[in-house]
DNA sequence: CCCATAACGGGACTCCAGTTTCGTTAATCA
DNA sequence: TGATTAACGAAACTGGAGTCCCGTTATGGG
């Protein structure tokens, strides 16, 4: 009798098992984007993923952990930056990025429907963490030339200005009914870009504000 | 034969009909803290508020709908805001007060369910949107004071430096597994103060970042 | 204080999300 | 290429979330 611990998918990831989980992750997402969490079940998504639901059950088991693996999925997708001459044009970018990618409506309600699974479960919230993790690395490059350039002072925590960026916009798709358009994306880097240069951001405390 | 549409609770809304909504809202931030968003069943609900659960399915019908009644009743016990001589320490204050709700074990989870579960429907979103609308305005006049006193360019958007200010404590809450410690509130509150200064704040569009 | 009836509550019932079973398909290795 | 068995999938099953029925309680108006 061999151990019957490893959990399906891991011992023969090849061919059909990667074709079900691709499939199943797409299914997921329009799920999600379309009934939002709650109104959500896996027979539905396997249904739509042309699947067996005892697949499903037996691979992932729950909403939320459907959730982790299709975070893991996004993760890997992840969007090259750009890199102009100034900071702000940079956090531009970026803000922009973001603000499109919420206001579309597909993206925007998936992206709800991702937080809202990661509220629930601390899996799937550490998958939402490192999916975040990667997105800010991929960013962060531009404050540090910022800072090499002189625009903001050394020493300033430069995930930390990325995380600025997209706060005030996730922060109004969560919690207002408002529009995230253009002016609301420039507003978010224009701040982001105004604290950086005062120092806010500054490592290790105390800055003068 | 009268019409009877009227919803359970608003004919005779005193006395007994009163002690059991009390109870169930309470019940119900309590189960929310506790399980999550998820793991939520309005039986549970019923059993700690020691009431019927035909009641609370007669009265509320659905989770997210009992979410919605929550938030009205979270929207009634606004808390005072303080009153200093400067934006940055009236903006700190409100910061600690925001950092210290989201780091609170239970109210933390609390808000995260909250916001999960206004993802989900329409209703609820709406009063997620009215319970943040008053806790913004209760706390916009300091910016306006802030303007008077020439801290700030004149035409700047006060509501926006208040959410400003909300925005990264509650991003990071989402989507970093980060401690919401004082800093973060000091780092918040600092800027919003620089970019309010710097005009990022103005209404109606272009200002010189 | 009394009546009409709004609102509550226990318990039976229904229905479907999630599980179990077992036969089928196809990925990996020799 | 064939053997081994991981992984899939159809169908039957089950438990509990949500509904319905109807008797009981107590609110609000006269």
């Amino acid at each position: 009798m061999g151990f019957e611990g490893a959990d399906p998918g891991t011992v023969r990831p090849g061919g059909r098992t990667a074709r079900v989980r691709a499939s199943v992750l797409r299914a997921a997402g329009d799920a999600l984007a379309e009934h939002g969490f709650a109104r959500l079940d896996l027979a539905d998504i396997a249904r739509r993923a042309e699947v067996g639901k005892t697949t499903v059950y037996r691979r992932w088991g729950t909403v939320t952990s459907l959730v982790a693996d299709l975070l893991l999925d996004m993760a890997e997708q992840s969007l090259p930056r750009t890199e102009t001459g100034s900071l702000l044009d940079d956090l531009k970018a970026n803000a922009r990025l973001v603000q499109r990618t919420l206001a579309d409506p597909r993206q925007g309600a998936l992206f709800k429907a991702v937080i809202a699974a990661a509220t629930c479960e601390a899996k799937t919230a550490e998958a939402l963490h490192r999916f975040y993790d990667i997105r800010v690395t991929e960013w962060a490059p531009c404050v540090q030339q910022a800072i090499d350039r002189g625009e903001v002072p050394a020493g300033t925590d430069v995930r930390e200005v990325i995380r600025a960026v997209s706060a005030p916009l996730y922060y109004r798709l969560l919690t207002s009914g408002d529009r995230l358009d253009e002016a609301a994306a420039d507003q978010a880097a224009e701040a982001a870009a105004a604290a950086a240069r005062a120092g806010v951001y500054l490592r290790g405390g105390e800055s003068r504000a």
